[in-house]
RNA sequence: GGUCCGGUAGCUCAGUUGGAUAGAGCAACAGCCUUCUAAGCUGUGGGUCAUGGGUUCGAAUCCCUUCCGGAUCACCA
């Protein structure tokens, strides 16, 4: 029984004594003490005074009294405002510090082999541009919450879907046949995403410029020029032949995408996640068509007089939605439609997560139903993970004014300043090249991956540059700063031959700072547990935010290894040993690392 | 226009199922390194929690009004 419900039941059993009563759930609150009061626990007695019939003040002196007597533990109580703050006793905290510090498994929850299976999407790049920012911030919440969701007792599949066909990727190739002269990474010392992204770009030129020539010179209205458009033609066309096998259009493709895919994994790696499992939807586009096709023999869905398949969702409140064009190909919903059926046929999947960003709200409203309509019992409670989007100071990236911020360059100018950074303080004389590069890149992604990670992932959020390789105050660099100056503490104490025990002796009195820090160390299971039902990484973030801060307090304010009574030592050991261990893994939780030196 | 999401300090963000005097960081200013890493610590100033109402012992939090911002409503993905 957590202290908590302990609490609790004290509290509970002294209403039915006292007042003869049996207050409901709510009425009966335990939350932690402000900072600024004294006590551990605090009971807010307002809600008790419809049973107690007395004023606030008495009811919370009866319960002190009460729960001080029957729980050996509460040393002690004050009654504030109608705030019934109890006082544990040190002792308590410290057997309970002791527990934590040796317990590997400390806030986790392994997943026994029966353990529900969570399947996570996420990152769902599209093969005809590179990374950047926006897929950024999906990419690291979505790996993030793959280890929140295992931290919580779930077995997780961490999946991505690979958008590599379609009209997008076809302007891509035939911009690269028109004008490529046989470009290769290999030939041109570009990374593949990156090439066949600028063909992409180039495409989109000579489109946009043979639009121009046809509305100015030939006076065609935008429309008139669109239909117009010889490229356009040109790209529809090899759609085409692409849909229907042709093998030198097919060739081209795999070679190109194979280009993008050798360039994500750079960027993949760079960003630390990874994935168990990548469909293609060009293995579940056809999938999903034959699901629809079935549907509509079923009557689910129907067919308008152009042979375009639609499903009426009106009863629901919304609109009809086309499920395949007039043509007889794929849109969207199908594809992941089909995807979604590949992914329940290749695993036992009891909750399926999509990371995917909040502009796509209404198409998971309706993917959720028409998977319930298409009979799949998961359908209608598949989650999708909504996050907002990023912007930069100055509005919204946009690709045509060259605002987009590429993730490669992101990474390698964090690294860079991580590099000069610490050069210039000195802080990692006596490592290697090696060595150092290693730190540099964990303190530029773990400053990376908080500013992203530390913002409610629904909202949007402003990414500004500047603040970002900004590593002091609330970042990452003083998170992981906070770990390594206590890794450093017990290099020296080895060098220093100081003896810890490995644990804190009972018996001492803890100062407000000490006891601070025990109490925000006891809460962390249950900030992972409330990050895993909230899905929200940002709630680790703030936490070990706080309690770093809070560590850091309680490192300036008292000597550790220069504390003379040496069980006061210890447990001021044994208290950086544990902090050190929840900051390692609340920033694991992040996909983030920690460095021994700094 | 319909639907959905958001609005907290100059800026970026926290704020638990409604609880005590709404908190951090950045920026500004003033301090702290011959002691365990100053990527740190301390202090000062900075708020009609967009607005108006309601619910109650108590509202940034729940309900409604209005204003502002964003997303979405494609034979795009």
């Amino acid at each position: 029984m957590t202290i908590e419900q302990q609490l609790r039941a004290a509290a509970l059993e002294a209403i039915n004594e006292l007042y003869g009563a049996q207050p409901e759930e709510k009425m009966l609150q335990v939350q932690l003490t402000r900072k600024d009061q004294k006590g551990d626990f605090t009971i807010v007695v307002f809600p008790l005074l419809k049973v107690s019939k007395k004023k606030p003040e008495e009811t919370g002196e009866d319960l002190g009294r009460f729960i001080q007597e029957k729980l050996p533990m509460v040393v002690g109580f004050e009654v504030v405002k109608g705030f019934l703050n109890l006082s544990l006793s040190p002792n308590f905290w410290v057997e309970r510090l002791n527990e934590l510090a040796v317990n590997a498994d400390f806030g986790m929850q392994p997943a026994s082999a029966d353990a529900p299976l969570m399947m996570i999407e996420y990152s769902s790049p599209n093969t005809n541009k590179p990374l950047h920012l926006g897929h950024i911030r999906n990419n690291l919440l979505g790996f993030s919450l793959s280890r929140i969701a295992a931290a919580n007792g779930y077995r997780v599949v961490k999946t991505n879907i690979v958008n590599d066909r379609g009209i997008h990727i076809c302007k891509s190739m035939l911009a690269w046949q028109k004008w490529g002269q046989g470009a290769t990474p290999e030939s041109t010392g570009k990374k593949g995403d990156h090439l066949v992204g600028d063909f992409y770009v180039l495409f989109d030129q000579h489109y946009k410029a043979e639009l121009k020539e046809f509305t100015e010179q030939k006076g065609m209205s935008k429309e008139e020029a669109e239909k117009a458009s010889t490229l356009m033609a040109e790209a529809r066309e090899m759609l085409l032949k692409w849909e229907a096998g042709d093998a030198e259009v097919v060739s081209l493709w795999k070679t190109m995408n194979a280009w993008v895919y050798a360039g994500f994994d750079v960027t993949y790696k760079k960003l630390g996640v990874d994935f168990d499992k990548i469909y293609y939807e060009s293995d579940t586009y056809s999938v999903g068509r034959d699901m629809v096709l079935e549907g509509l023999s079923k009557g689910l869905f129907n067919r308008r007089d152009d042979g375009s398949v639609w499903a009426d969702l009106s009863a629901q409140g919304l609109d009809e939605k086309l499920l395949l064009r007039s043509d007889g190909t794929s849109v969207y919903m199908t594809q992941d439609i089909g995807t979604a059926k590949l992914r329940f046929d290749d695993y036992n999947i009891d909750k399926m997560v999509y990371v995917v960003g909040n502009e796509q709200d209404y198409h998971f409203k309706v993917l959720s139903l028409l998977l319930d309509r298409l009979g799949f019992d998961w359908g209608r409670d598949l989650v999708h993970f909504s996050y907002g989007m990023v912007e930069l100071p100055e509005g919204k990236m946009k690709s045509r004014e060259g605002t987009v911020v590429d993730a490669d360059d992101l990474m390698e100018e964090m690294v860079a300043t991580a590099r000069d950074m610490a050069r210039e303080l000195g802080k990692l004389d006596g490592y290697s090249d090696e060595e150092a590069e290693e730190v540099y890149r964990m303190v530029a992604l773990g400053a990376l991956k908080y500013f992203m990670l530390k913002v409610d992932p629904r909202k949007n959020m402003t990414f500004n540059p500047a603040e970002s390789i900004d590593f002091n105050g609330n970042t990452g660099p003083f998170i992981q700063y906070t770990h390594a100056r206590i890794r450093s503490i017990f290099r020296k104490a080895e060098e220093k031959d100081i003896a810890w025990k490995g644990s804190a002796p009972v018996g001492l009195v803890l100062n407000e700072k000490e006891n601070n820090l025990i109490r925000s160390l006891v809460s962390f299971p249950n900030v992972v547990r409330e990050a895993g039902a909230a899905f929200s990484p940002a709630i680790i973030a703030n936490y070990i935010y706080d309690l770093a801060k809070e560590y850091n307090q309680f490192y300036h304010d008292n000597p550790i290894l220069f504390e003379e009574d040496a069980r006061v030592r210890d447990l001021r050991l044994t208290l950086c040993h544990a902090v050190a261990q929840v900051i390692k893994k609340g920033m694991w939780l992040l996909g983030a690392g920690v460095p021994d030196r700094m």
